[in-house]
DNA sequence: GTTGACATGTAATTGGTTACATGATTAG
DNA sequence: CTAATCATGTAACCAATTACATGTCAAC
């Protein structure tokens, strides 16, 4: 149940219409929290039946504009503090690397090596955003650069560890 | 769809029920990949009516012991090799991290002291799995290091990126 | 004979993805 | 006038979670 925090979460420190909710996740969220169109539309009227969002404004092309109400920003504060992020992550990469040994030697370093490339492809995107984008000292900017020194360091690791893993693999044990 | 392959996967060196994938998981790919009992019973039953598996014997207690066949193995493969890993991770965790700004100093301070902590005990877990799990020479025990490794480096870069947010907080720009 | 491990399944619900569908307004 | 952007929604489907339901066999 993260998209109804986050949608509270963006709302924080603006108002907007669902649409303009999706270009900011796009710009910020998507990294850590994908979501399509379809869920945005859908959470948002549930959040507005449910009292913790209120339509603020309404403008041409039926555009509904939301702002947080009193008990949406208490929801989004108990899930800060009081809930648990959650423990597991799922990640296909690492459930791969259970099977390997069902390919050839040359395949499965091809694959440690091919994620070696993508982690470093994921560093430098990274290294992008934190050059070209124009920091602003709202919430989310202020935060992100918090968020993308994860992105970082999680990318800088990711490559390190496919290299020694491949490695792992030429000279075996 | 990748509780399918990883059922597979576990396939390739031995034969067994769904009660004994199911330990399997626990003790080896829940960390990447959980699953439930009603989505093991569920995906075995799938994936034997498309072929990729065979019902090798049936024991006492309705027991099925599946083995891999050709095609599934083929299908594992192709996996393997031909399709691309996930990109985008979901994290509640990093999630919160864009909206610290609605709580206050101490509180967001505390957030993410208490994650340095998990990621602490994450790293402690996995340095006990090392050690007390008497590896064998199986597939996924062989690649269960290479992703133990993984884990052990990420509870690592999470614990010293934790201990960095934190500090950023403290001393604000 | 009773407890614990073995063993499999179904049903309801939620969260997420993909595809489809429609239409208004603005800028060139 | 026409293309791009703005703007919202529905429907079908899939994957995952939770809870329920049932029953067997072995060991003590």
């Amino acid at each position: 149940m993260s998209l109804r925090h986050a949608l509270l979460g963006l709302l924080v420190d603006r108002q907007g219409s669902g649409y303009d909710l999706m270009k900011l996740f796009e710009t910020s969220l998507a990294n850590v929290w994908p979501a399509t169109q379809s869920q945005v539309y859908g959470e948002l009227g549930k959040l507005a039946d449910g009292g913790l969002l209120a339509v603020a404004a309404e403008g041409p092309r039926g555009r509904k504009e939301y702002s947080l109400t009193e008990s949406g920003l208490a929801e989004l504060r108990h899930w800060l503090v009081d809930v648990e992020p959650t423990r597991v992550h799922r990640s296909d990469m690492l459930l791969r690397v259970f099977f390997l040994g069902a390919l050839t030697r040359e395949e499965a370093h091809t694959f440690l090596v091919k994620e070696q490339l993508r982690a470093s492809q994921d560093h430098d995107a990274y290294e992008d955003i934190k050059e070209k984008i124009d920091w602003g000292d709202d919430m989310i900017s202020v935060n992100g650069r918090i968020a993308l020194e994860f992105g970082l360091r999680l990318s800088a690791m990711r490559e390190e560890w496919a290299q020694w893993a491949a490695d792992q693999l030429t000279v075996p044990s």
